[in-house]
DNA sequence: GATGAATGAGTGTTCATTCAT
DNA sequence: TATGAATGAACACTCATTCAT
């Protein structure tokens, strides 16, 4: 799916390269304080550094900013999750260490994937199908890692529950930094990514065993 | 936790709750629509069915209006679910019975949990809490379940595994409403619903053993 | 053709009819002065003697309010104009008079003429063709006053050249209005009268026995 | 009346007239098309094939760019009408001609005259007077050709009735560009030319025999 | 002389809330 | 109790103009 493009007045690309970096990052922590309904955009430009005037040489509408911030957000996670599966062989170990590892990437965004958690309904018609397209690939990534692990383990699990074990830990990620405010009460991250491999695990390994023996209602 | 009570110039509580009534439906069908933020108050009134003066007869302000709908709505899945348990003998059956229940609960207000889901956020510090706090008290429930499960099945989880997987539980299930766009193409909600169990389940039902046995990084 | 309708939020037929007519009186006071572009809506609802939020209870746009005020004007133009000629048999006497009346009619409502003269070609694709249907029943009601004149009298002109008068006609009034910064130094209104009376009708008296004689270059 | 100096901070007089050129041109094409005050700066900078700063190194203000357009549009017509004038004797062909002559300029130039005549409203009180000015003498040398044919034919005509025809020419020629929404439903240049000399003339030739005749209302 | 990024006052428009009837 | 006209603060966005490079 190709980029969005989202028109700047101003030519020098160096330039705008920067001034988003600056609109992105005072645009991430308003949101986070007040959600993007309640964030004016004379407060993203204040924020970011510049006028107003300043700002829409770079974006044409507020909207541009969420899908800016949306953008960035899921290139960032995307990227340091492609980079470390790309280091593993595909085992089992494997598929532990990139879900601890997502999951630590998740911990450090907390506040940027809380904001484009909550936010990202409020992209347009047009810019929304590009950002959940960006959702499915990473969930793709994850559906690959398990299908790896399972070849090098010889284990089998059906496609469909393939797909709803990478679904889960794409969502187990996210509810860490978008259920905080229960979770941090109970649990360390380090307490979080035990348990939840502990779960996913344990489900992985005994599920070729079990499968059929368990009526669903 | 008291019940936030939200101020009504009129008097006569027969006529509150039948226009409260009237004013919730409304809202609900417009926030599915185009969301709390889009939608005015003015519309709010037109749904209900009475004019805006008379809106502001029974709410304070429009975020009230966000304040009684998700209250409604939790109330409507927490009593239900409720209900369904105070049934059941607390086995392995009853907890997956319990998580199907709740899953189909979820599948029948999808449109409802998808509203309160994205604009909760957008409650006041005054309220969020007593929101969230209903969300733990399901959560709650679900560690009640497996709970009850655990011991009438001779099984044994550490208390925070125990609290992680009602709220792996309890999050599933909106996920099934709030990834409709991707879930629907691939599970129908039956499918949706086994696969779960079945991930779930194994990772009960194996858990004991395999404590400790892996590292998780 | 049908009038364009100009969409208010408030119900009450006999306020619309009120808040509009201070509206359209404010307004073209204010286009007088400045301009239509140069005006703001909120001076407009300055002038009309209420706020900006009750303004846009009347309307919708801006352009509706240019709208009102050309529409106005030329219904009030149009019906003076037809009530005159309702009152006339055909004949040259009543042409001269028709034509001293329009005067007089365009010289006391100088300005607003001046301002819909000037401004309504700011007026949107939608309202332009409206208004300018309102001129040519104008330039039509002149044009059968031409042509009852001239059975009556038993003269003959040309189609076109009955055209032609009757647009004369209805652009000199306007002259009077919009060349005022020039006119009104040579001519009073009386003057101006007999004067373009005194060459349209030489034009017409004569008209059927020269041509023929002059070719036009 | 002296020419308004339009202040440039380029020294270089060549360069002036040329950057000015280019500028009134692209101005001329984006008022014919959206108007003077729907028009940006930047528009005409880039029309005119130049930045926004270079723009401003040959103008103070927006205005000026109007100022310019008019001012040169006005020259035009102005002066091939000069040209044309001094070529001819002073008689009734003499005028036919002339007035034929400047209804075609104005068919050719029509675009210009339209937004000038549309636009110069929106001139300053300072740059305005001089434009006007330009009218008037043009409007004056009808005036004198309406004086020579006179003289040559042997005619009288009151000196207001001269003014008044010698406005009208002025009028009708700008007429045939501003009415053309209608005028060129019904009439090709030529038959307007045909007849509104033929109208004219008649009031000229006949005129002296009928003074007094008619009373004006 | 030329450029174009930066500025911020100003604009049209919306909408939650009030209050006289 | 119900109504809906009135209000004005607030918002997204524009654009003429400046000035450092």
């Amino acid at each position: 799916m190709k980029k969005r493009e989202v028109h700047a007045s101003v030519k020098d690309e160096r330039l705008i390269e920067k001034r988003r970096d600056q609109m992105i990052k005072g645009a991430v922590s308003l949101f986070k304080e007040k959600g993007f309904h309640r964030t004016t955009t004379r407060e993203i430009a204040k924020e970011a550094g510049f006028s107003i005037g300043t700002l829409y040489e770079y974006i044409r509408t507020k909207e541009d900013v969420l899908y800016l911030v949306c953008d960035r957000i899921y290139d960032q996670v995307g990227e340091r999750l492609q980079q470390e599966l790309d280091m593993k062989r595909g085992n089992l170990e494997s598929l532990k260490s990139a879900i601890s590892y997502y999951f630590r990437v998740m911990d450090e965004m907390q506040d940027e994937v809380l904001v484009m958690y909550q936010e990202a309904k409020s992209l347009s018609k047009d810019a929304l199908p590009y950002v959940l397209n960006k959702e499915l690939e990473m969930v793709a990534m994850f559906e690959q890692v398990i299908r790896n692990c399972m070849a090098a383990e010889g284990m089998k699990l059906k496609e469909q529950e393939i797909q709803l074990m990478a679904h889960n830990i794409f969502v187990q990620g996210q509810m860490w930094g978008f259920r905080r405010w229960v979770l941090h009460k109970h649990f360390c991250l380090e307490d979080y990514i035990a348990g939840q491999i502990e779960l996913l695990i344990n489900g992985l390994t005994k599920g070729e065993h079990v499968n059929g023996n368990l009526s669903s209602n």
